[in-house]
DNA sequence: GTTCTAAAATGATATAGCTTAGTTTATTAC
DNA sequence: GTAATAAACTAAGCTATATCATTTTAGAAC
């Protein structure tokens, strides 16, 4: 195997960072249920968060508490976990700076679906139920895009199950690797880097086989040069011809 | 092989039903994101909605259309599937009266992302995009129910994938029949009975496996006294041993 | 009732991917 | 730099499920 072996790329440093006021204000600015209010709105919204720091494997909620607030992320990632009868760990979704988790639904008591862990250190503000629920019924927009997104979701729910119903497990993680590409990958001279420690024990868990299975098939793609991967990176060199393995 | 044969159970006769104004108003009543409305406000959401007629196996919507509409069930059943690359289908969901689907995120231009098809005669209701959105911004409590169960549905998803990744074909058998059950099902004297035409076909295609492995497992299941089954019909005889089989 | 036909069941064989176990490598801590 | 260790990789037998081919059956039409 002629792998390039050090390519460790600039390795972010998993210090946490602070959450600001300001910041905070950024990242709810840019929510896309917030995009349309005035400052001093945005302003009464940002005092109703409040903030926690986390570092890398800290759960933040586990599946099947009761589910009291919505999460939005200020920094850092979070990957969100669901475990089967047998121990068996899925790997729903993985979320990064300002996108949103935990319970959306802010109608009536409801549990919390996953167990979401922080990735690197993050730092998580959280609104409760209640008061996520009254912002919605005074920002009508607001519930639409809302709407919107878990509209977004649903669909990229069931393409996981088409995936999953109908393709080889190769197909599977090409199309897993694209999809993390296309949400978390920065360019750079090697290709589209993802830059998050993405084991293959979580690629199997995203694609339904064994750590053993996922391993074999991303050497193979090593050794047709479609990727390049290290402990905690993995390159994309050859999208195009990636994405013909779906 | 000592299945009771002659268990036609009364089929439900495919003759389409009609929709006069008054069941369709009942229906809208009960549909979850209305229920709060006045009955002036009601009647004013009625007038919007139109109709149509559909035969078992007519298509009402194709994937990948131009979504215009969010459809209702004003009797009948409906079928929602996806189509793999090589021709292999997906079944979505199943649904009932007084169930919606279609175009259900009022925001943008948007694509139908399955196939709908009339499971028997049914009768649909329409309303526009627009006009949805109109009453959704309209109405703020009634978008919060939208959103309700689209997170029910999210979460409904999120469980099949888990089975999808983790479980055994007799496992997400066992679970899709108990499910189906537990939605479609109508009590008697032999169990609980689904009365819909599921084919070797649907089952295959909401468990991700092939008819004939399907239908290798629904003739254990029949063989151990947990279902019956005929061409159009099953009956769960023993809901708490196949619920065991998961 | 008898006949007809699509769906279901079954059988035989092939194979993808799981399992188990052992080896190698990259990264971190020193 | 070197050592320690968790992650990644590899190999080989095994099992669940797919595939292909054929028979049987339920329900509809006559």
């Amino acid at each position: 195997m002629k792998t390039l072996r050090k390519t460790p790329l600039k390795l972010t440093d998993t210090k946490a960072e602070s959450c600001t006021f300001d910041s905070r204000m950024e990242i709810l600015h840019d929510l896309p249920f917030f995009r349309n209010l005035s400052h001093e709105e945005m302003h009464n919204i940002n005092k109703v968060f409040s903030d926690t720091k986390y570092d890398l494997g800290d759960v933040i909620y586990r599946e099947g508490e009761k589910s009291t607030r919505l999460c939005v992320i200020a920094s850092g990632s979070v990957k969100l976990i669901k475990q089967n009868l047998d121990g068996k760990e899925i790997l729903t979704d993985i979320l990064k700076q300002g996108e949103f988790f935990g319970n959306m639904d802010p109608s009536g008591e409801t549990f919390y679906v996953e167990t979401a862990i922080a990735q690197v250190s993050s730092c998580i503000m959280k609104i409760n139920s209640e008061q996520f629920r009254s912002i919605l019924e005074k920002y009508p927009t607001a519930s639409l895009k809302v709407l919107d997104i878990m509209s977004k979701r649903l669909k990229e729910s069931q393409e996981r199950i088409k995936q999953l119903s109908a393709n080889s497990v190769e197909n599977r993680i090409a199309y897993t690797i694209l999809k993390l590409g296309e949400k978390l990958g920065v360019e750079n001279d090697l290709g589209l880097l993802i830059q998050i420690p993405l084991t293959r024990y979580d690629i199997a868990g995203m694609t339904g086989t064994t750590p053993e299975t996922a391993s074999r098939i991303i050497s193979k793609f090593k050794e047709v040069g479609l990727i390049k991967t290290g402990r905690k990176w993995t390159v994309i060199t050859n999208i195009s011809e990636l994405e013909k393995k779906i």
